[in-house]
DNA sequence: GTCTATAGCGAGATAGAC
DNA sequence: GTCTATCTCGCTATAGAC
């Protein structure tokens, strides 16, 4: 039972929410690229609003603050990333594939890698307002990491003894971050892919 | 030949000197504390001041700028470590036992750690004055460790074939700095010096 | 060497017109 | 939905008294 029968009405109202959509996008995308050039923090709701084109009022009729900006440009990278690559399979191998295909995917384009780098940097000090959600995915990534480590394991297929699969996991992850650190400061001196890879092969005999 | 042979003049004038040396320790003591707190940006110099007992003022006597407050605090964190432990040695071992002592002051006596990490992190972005300083040392600690690992691969004491020392030296302060970020975030669910030794192990025969 | 006072800036957020 | 105008705040840095 729509709200009004008036296709014309409708047709208006779609058209209208598909440009505030649009709208919402680009301040996202403004968000995203000047957190990834200068940080949460030394980025201002002005600069974002002008980079999209429109006053900073403007912009705070689409997001209610600044770390709510902040935390819909982190919901949209991370449910973006969900869809495109399988962390959360159950075979480890498929867990392996993926992490190596997301760094080759970051390596051609940079910019969401950057922006969570930064932004996981800046986070580290607990006032800042993407602490505890980082805090939370660092976990979630661990657990990830476990369990295909786990599951190597249990098919014969892991040699990182002596060290434990959720050893292993602190490894990996803690690896993945130092170099993409390393990688974005001098990115003609590092292979991140290779970097990557060159570690998960120290822990699975399989191909990678 | 001094300015003034008067004795106690001498002596008043080492007094204050050394009141002054003091007072520039207290303060430096306050910015390494918050800046390890809320990182670099987010400290204001009122804040250091007052933690050091004094005015913003007072502080830009002894300091000329936040920058330069920065500049100062890292210049002697570093040269105490230097003091301390003996990254430059030729001995790759030594190197190789120089990182985990400095690992295990580091879990015991955190606040130098987490006020370099979280100026490390924060000078990610191109902006941060510490930017240059920042990657300077990030290429310094590859080469020692390209170094330490060359030495060991010489004396055949090298056992992460294929990767070679200078790949091996990237792994190692990757991974180092990102468990230190991880360590930082969730302290009692990571075990910082078991993480750097499991991996230093990964790369050598000799027993760490 | 340290203080008070203040200049000058840029930020986040709100009010109200259109 | 977007704007201009404004409020209020905190910051770095300087000037000048003591």
């Amino acid at each position: 039972m729509p709200l009004t029968d008036d296709v014309r009405v409708r047709r208006r109202v779609g058209l209208q929410a598909a440009a505030t959509e649009q709208r919402r996008r680009a301040i996202l995308d403004a968000a995203v690229q000047a957190f990834s050039e200068v940080g949460y923090n030394g980025t201002s709701l002005r600069d974002v609003a002008a980079r999209a084109g429109l006053s900073h009022t403007g912009l705070l009729h689409h997001f209610p603050d600044k770390p709510g900006l902040l935390e819909a440009a982190l919901d949209r990278l991370f449910d973006s990333t969900a869809l495109e690559f399988d962390f959360a399979s159950d075979d480890g191998v498929i867990v392996m594939r993926a992490l190596i295909a997301a760094a080759e995917r970051d390596v051609r384009e940079p910019t969401s890698l950057r922006f969570l780098a930064v932004v996981t940097a800046e986070s580290l000090v607990p006032s800042h307002p993407a602490h505890g959600f980082m805090r939370l995915m660092q976990q979630r990534v661990r657990e990830t990491l476990t369990a295909a480590f786990t599951d190597l394991q249990e098919r014969g297929l892991y040699r990182a003894d002596p060290l434990t699969p959720s050893i292993a996991a602190v490894h990996a992850a803690s690896l993945r971050n130092g170099a993409i650190a390393e990688w974005l400061r001098t990115p003609d001196e590092i292979d991140l892919v290779e970097i990557i890879r060159g570690q998960l092969r120290m822990f699975t005999t399989v191909e990678l």
